[in-house]
DNA sequence: AGCACGCCGACT
DNA sequence: GTCGGCGTGCTC
């Protein structure tokens, strides 16, 4: 008789659907196969790593043809419920299986030629590690030391931590400055006193907060600790993904990458400013860390935490609805008080500059009188000044800067974008990014003649040179994402901030986000009404939870006696429900206003949502290529009450010169129903590509599932 | 996705 | 005569 042979199915990084079988000899690789090995094989006339995924001892393919397995990796397999989740992701982002796991596996283990070595190379690695483990008690607090709100929040996590493993999603909201983060710490602490247990934190950008690296180290002194994210360098981040993976790692810290780290025994989850929309990420297969990890903690029957001072809609109302349970956390735990909020209505003249005033600017700018003097007033106090800017290229809404008139879009109950001319013809036109209704621009104001129209939140490229014009003695820092790889990073400029060389900060969200400032008295946002009324109807929320955030920045540094700092937002709409809510600092006032109009409109939540993108040489062929798809899916008899397929739109930012994009949104308020579509299009798609590029057209796809931006 | 094979235009 | 354009098909 003979010995039956073994076949294993191998997935490789490539977007092809299916995997390929091939031969495992256990003699001559030491070993039996595992689902969940990563392997070296012989691709084509080259070679690839991939993951195996199915042992047997028979193939669909014919058995004389199979190549065989050329090389193991030194690992342990990945753990079956990464690979359930790998799994689950592949089907629900649509992204084939390969191309799905193999992202998430660091550079350093997808180097068959370093197999050899690899394993001393880390034995060393980790020794010198050892000798320069630094301690800190840095701003650690013990459970005693907790306020009455945060004990009791903790009393809550730990109800039924005792009762065994179950799935648990809960969300825990406070304002910033609350102490959210003692109170998970403490939590992940006694999940923590079983030896073997890992815990997953999930930070949206660590680069920023490395004092929370420092903060989980001091809680845990004697537990192994990694960090993952991707200015980790490569080296490290193989060494840290191997101690996750091996179990050693007892806390895994890191961004939305980490969510897809093997944790053979990932016992909590938490997920740190649940809302912040980093946790999506957007190229590649676009998953959402956040979602990801509630499924995984959902598969694995263990508790998962979901912090945040203003929740993302959907986290709210699930907590509303008893689905997540809800901890609340609203007394501020350093006594810091609530800034004073400030509207600035930018129509009224009483807040502008008059011809000849002192200290007006030379150049027209987007700094009013008030606020001008307000940043006068700050800088005598030796306080700092935060001003925020919105990032370029934005596409901007039309407004009528006599009445309340915005351009609408006349089926939906969005708004309507300005495309330039040459985009969608020879005129500029307006666009609605939803159904894709184009529209001719207005000459006068429908609703009141006036001809002054004018996009909404231009001209903020100048606003650094009108600073310096106005306060020419003040010492002006530019923070954004290309002032920070220039120089030394965030952390330097953040340095300066801290060491107090600097008055004025001109900044994009990331000055808002995670850091403590010491010394703002003021913070500034000048041009909030290009996100509040905005082709993306989330647009208004991120808005918000933005608003509330850097509120909270100016508050921190403030004590009992001194005043919390002040915040200064420039509007023509001071009356729209983002100001008047955050006036109150009612963020759930705020969600519950937000949840009612997504109802009204069966946006999401109430309703599921899919783009198609386009990308191509012009516009034309990538409009021309989603409407083909469009009229394929309707013959097939797909477009139905329950699932909407709405017309292509056209992009306005232009990525790379020489390439434009089209979307399509696919929308319906059967998930199921979504999910077949979607299915179809990538076979539809596929059939007629090689990729992702279509063979006719050339033109480059993508299924997004969950888009954030639209 | 890569990569080779394959069949038609302007060039050392 | 060939170098090379990218259309098509395959990878266990």
């Amino acid at each position: 008789m003979t010995l039956k042979p073994i076949v294993v199915q191998v997935v490789l990084d490539k977007p092809l659907a299916q995997g390929f079988d091939y031969l495992w000899d256990a003699e001559k690789l030491g070993k039996l196969p595992e689902v969940g090995c990563l392997v070296e094989v012989p691709f084509g006339r080259s070679s690839g790593v991939g993951v195996v995924i199915r042992v047997s001892d028979h193939s669909a393919f014919e058995m004389d043809k199979l190549k065989s397995i050329s090389q193991l990796a030194p690992l342990p397999s990945l753990d079956p419920g990464l690979l359930r989740m790998m799994n689950f992701a592949s089907q629900y982002y649509v992204h084939a299986l390969g191309e799905t796991i193999l992202p998430a596996i660091p550079q350093m283990w997808k180097k068959p030629d370093e197999w050899g070595k690899i394993v001393k190379k880390i034995e060393a690695a980790e020794k010198k590690q050892g000798l320069d483990k630094e301690t800190t008690s840095e701003g650690f607090i013990s459970k005693e030391q907790l306020n009455s709100g945060q004990k009791k929040a903790l009393q809550d996590l730990l109800l039924d931590e005792k009762s065994g493993k179950k799935f648990r999603a809960i969300l825990l909201q406070g304002q910033t400055g609350s102490g959210k983060t003692a109170v998970f710490l403490n939590w992940l602490a006694s999940i923590l006193e079983d030896a073997n247990a890992q815990v997953l934190i999930l930070v949206p950008e660590i680069n920023l907060t490395p004092q929370l690296e420092r903060r989980v180290r001091a809680y845990f002194p004697d537990k192994k600790m990694v960090v993952l994210h991707s200015d980790v360098s490569e080296k490290k981040r193989g060494i840290a993904w191997f101690e996750a993976m091996t179990g050693k790692a007892k806390i895994i810290l890191g961004t939305r990458l980490a969510a897809l780290t093997p944790l053979p025994n990932l016992s909590a989850i938490v997920v740190d400013e649940e809302h912040d929309s980093s946790y999506k990420q957007q190229d590649g297969i676009r998953y959402s860390a956040r979602d990801l990890a509630i499924w995984r903690a959902h598969d694995l029957h263990i508790p998962i935490l979901l912090s945040s001072a203003t929740p993302s809609l959907e986290t709210w109302i699930a907590a509303q609805s008893s689905r997540y349970e809800y901890i609340r956390l609203d007394q501020r735990a350093q006594g810091a008080n609530l800034p004073k909020v400030n509207l600035i209505n930018t129509r009224d003249p009483q807040h502008q500059f008059s011809p000849g005033d002192l200290g007006a600017p030379t150049q027209k700018s987007l700094i009013t009188k008030t606020l001008a003097q307000a940043i006068t007033k700050n800088l005598a106090t030796k306080k700092q000044s935060l001003i925020l800017i919105n990032r370029r290229g934005y596409a901007p809404v039309l407004s009528c800067s006599a009445c309340q008139w915005l351009s609408r879009c006349t089926q939906c109950s969005t708004y309507a974008v300005m495309h330039k001319a040459g985009a969608l013809g020879n005129r500029p036109v307006l666009s609605c990014h939803h159904c894709g209704l184009v529209q001719q621009i207005p000459r006068f104001c429908p609703d009141c003649g006036n001809a002054d129209l004018k996009t909404l939140g231009h001209g903020t490229q100048k606003l650094e040179d009108a600073i310096e014009d106005m306060w020419p003695q003040a010492r002006v820092l530019r923070v954004d994402t290309d002032s920070t790889k220039k120089s030394k990073g965030a952390e330097a400029l953040f340095q300066e901030i801290h060491n107090g060389n600097v008055d004025i900060i001109v900044g994009t969200q990331m000055i808002a986000k995670g850091h403590d400032y010491q010394n703002i008295g003021l913070v500034a946002v000048l041009d909030a009404d290009s996100r509040l009324f905005s082709a993306d109807f989330r647009a208004a929320e991120r808005l918000f939870a933005q608003l509330v955030q850097v509120a909270g920045r100016a508050g921190r540094a403030g004590t009992e006696l001194e005043a919390g700092g002040e915040i200064y937002i420039e509007t023509q709409y001071p009356e729209s429900p983002v100001f008047q809510y955050l006036l109150r600092h009612d963020v759930d006032g705020f969600l519950a206003f937000t949840a009612r109009e997504r109802e009204e409109a069966k946006l999401p939540p109430n309703s599921y949502q899919a783009l198609i993108h386009a990308e191509g040489k012009n516009l034309e062929k990538a409009i021309q290529f989603l409407l083909e798809l469009k009229s394929v899916l309707k013959a097939r008899g797909l477009i139905t009450k329950e699932l909407k397929v709405y017309d292509p739109v056209a992009k306005p930012v232009m990525r790379v010169a020489g390439s434009e994009r089209a979307q399509l949104v696919i929308e319906s308020q059967n998930r199921k129903a979504l999910q077949e579509v979607l299915e179809v299009v990538d076979q539809e798609l596929r059939q007629h590509s090689q990729g992702r590029i279509s063979k006719a057209s050339r033109i480059r796809w993508l299924i997004e599932r969950d888009p954030i931006t639209i």
